[in-house]
DNA sequence: TTTAATTGTTAGGTGAGTCTAACAATGTAG
DNA sequence: CTACATTGTTAGACTCACCTAACAATTAAA
């Protein structure tokens, strides 16, 4: 079984290949908050146990088998989310960090019996993705608020990149998942947007905010 | 805070003085299956660290600081065998190795909400105590089923060294926490006990079984 | 296209936690 | 009281995951 460290960095190889595609050294380094020898280190090591494509110099590529590890702790990551929210009553700004080390547990059991407890989600209390079982990932379609125009009627499916400060900005504004969005208008000089939310009343978001909302079109 | 091994070092010498008083280095060394140098090490490390009164060939006395510390991780360990049954439906020969492992997390909010979803228990779902927020341990007032005689009306309130294999055995025979007993005959040739269990119906115990039941007098 | 910034690599070390082999102290039995 | 068995200690080494300092390669700017 992989430790700890390894099931850290290859879940963070497998978002940033989700977020930005080449995934460098220097992006792990950030990310895991780790130096760039160590990374480079941990990179030989990967591809030693063969979950890592590396070659000096080029991006960092996780093989199938890499891919599919890091799918399978995504999946229990999300789905202690998910638990954490459904069953014990966290709220989605509180439950990651808690996730960060449930993750770790080595006990199939156990997340078997969260998934069969919370139904069996498909999505995280943040609209991302759980992997299924074999490490299958289901792309959710989407696309960011602010690449929407004037007149979209949308619905919030997701975020991308939640931090806690998004979270609780989020709360305080009274958005959750599935609220709908009608733009009204779009501030060409800043990019901030003018939305009906849930039918009821105008709020104006940066572009910085409308940036990480990720929606879809209104049926 | 004190690292996963650190935790389960604590543990174990916590739970080695309540069973056998002395404890020695090869007594650790037998419970946690690690070597006896590195257990010496690890002494002279607690001790460093205030967890531990450590002499050369003397036996390893915990600190005030590290029966605290002790206590806190048991009291992680059995409220999360606790949840582990109440809340998702394990059986109590399931939980111990997963509790193992979640013990360790480090998230305080996370153990409290388990608290508070079980209704605050003082006892694990094999009857022995939950340590207070504080570190402070009940101690249950039991003794061995093996050490009362004929004609004793008890029940079980608890297990010594509960093991999977113990576990099992006594669900197989309809045993569980809170049954009645009533002692019928005492075999003084192997010390095996026949009992009336649950008012119902006649059971015969090798002592071996018996020296694991811990019971209280009915009133 | 030369220069500068970024990015990646090597070399060399540290600390935690583990091991084995060898030896010393302690306790028990004859 | 000596002998043997048990228990504890030291020394030396290993792995994993990390670090800093120095240097090399690549990429971007001037
Ligand atoms: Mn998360
Ligand atoms: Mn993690
Ligand atoms: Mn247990
Ligand atoms: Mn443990």
């Amino acid at each position: 079984m992989a430790s700890h460290t390894v099931e850290n960095y290859l879940k963070a190889l497998f978002a940033l290949a989700n977020e930005v595609g080449e995934v460098g050294i220097s992006d792990l380094s950030d990310h895991l908050a780790v130096s760039k020898p160590s990374v480079n280190g941990m990179a030989k090591a990967l591809q030693q146990d063969g979950f890592l494509k590396y070659e000096k110099y080029k991006p960092l590529k996780l093989t199938a088998k890499g891919k599919k590890a890091a799918a399978l702790v995504v999946r229990k990551h999300r789905l202690t989310e998910m638990f954490l929210v459904e069953q014990m009553g966290f709220g989605w700004d509180e439950v990651h960090d808690i996730a960060e080390q449930v993750e770790h547990v080595k006990a199939p059991a156990f997340f078997d019996r969260m998934d069969e407890l919370v139904g069996f989600p498909t999505v995280d209390p943040h609209g991302s993705p759980i992997p299924d079982a074999q490490g299958n990932v289901l792309e959710i379609d989407c696309m960011k608020l602010s690449e929407c125009s004037v007149g979209s009627k949308v619905s919030l499916v997701g975020l991308s990149q939640s931090s806690k400060s998004l979270l609780t900005f989020l709360d305080s504004h009274g958005i959750a998942l599935g609220h709908t969005f009608h733009v009204r208008a779009v501030e060409p000089f800043d990019g901030s947007m003018t939305m009906l939310h849930k039918g009821a009343q105008d709020q104006t978001f940066s572009l910085k905010v409308c940036e990480r909302l990720l929606v879809k079109r209104e049926a």
